[in-house]
DNA sequence: AACATAGGTCGGAATATCCCGACGCGTCAA
DNA sequence: TTGACGCGTCGGGATATTCCGACCTATGTT
């Protein structure tokens, strides 16, 4: 059975745009199937990827399925993208952003 | 023609791995093929992956090339993870890290 | 000139990815 | 119970990926 790695899980635009949508919640599959181009079978296997990354996480709710975000994966890529960080600084730029807004809050 | 975009590139764990090793300045693609199981060709293959996902610039040197990194293209995947950020903090506590060594400098 | 070295590219094979229709199973509604 | 709905999975087709040996060209060496 291959296919676990973040790295190949993040290359599937479907998929990235799957946990681009659970981020504001978690959905059943019907829901997520909805405002793509392709089949519900082809959403069911994207689904079955990002469980094998770990990605998402399945909750049984009656006949439904609620597939929830699991972003902890994600820290790989992120660890990952730290060893470039300094070639470009547009990253700390942000997080002084991000800094700034947690001060004033 | 398919393939160019950034998350597709880094799928390959032996493209990452390429991209590590341009991270310390350019390199030959001879110098490159040594240390993988695969062979000159591959690497040369994966070399023009990389270098339509405008990761990667070359520059002739007499009989050889030098690639060299072009790191910008990965901002767009750090652009894309921090939609997530917010999910674990983790990013928080490095970005500290990375600001604290900036001011002891 | 003759040869070696560096590296791109071209068939082509093996495998993986992506998608679909069809089917099966469990759950809810009538 | 009968039927509809939600979803996973299987078989299979189309296309993409990954890798290799073989070949070519350009550059350097002797």
């Amino acid at each position: 059975m291959p296919q676990t790695d973040v790295f190949s899980a993040l290359a599937n635009p479907v998929r990235r745009n799957i946990l681009m949508q659970l981020r504001k919640g978690p959905r059943a599959v019907k829901e997520l199937a909805r405002g793509f181009d392709v089949g519900r079978p082809a959403i069911s296997e994207h689904l079955q990827v990002l469980r094998k990354a770990r990605l998402v996480r399945e909750e049984p709710r009656g006949r439904e399925r609620y597939y929830h975000l699991d972003p902890r994966p994600l820290s790989e890529v992120d660890a990952w993208l730290e060893a470039f960080t300094r070639y470009w600084d547009r990253r700390l730029a942000a997080l002084g952003e991000v800094l700034d807004k947690e001060k004033t809050r």
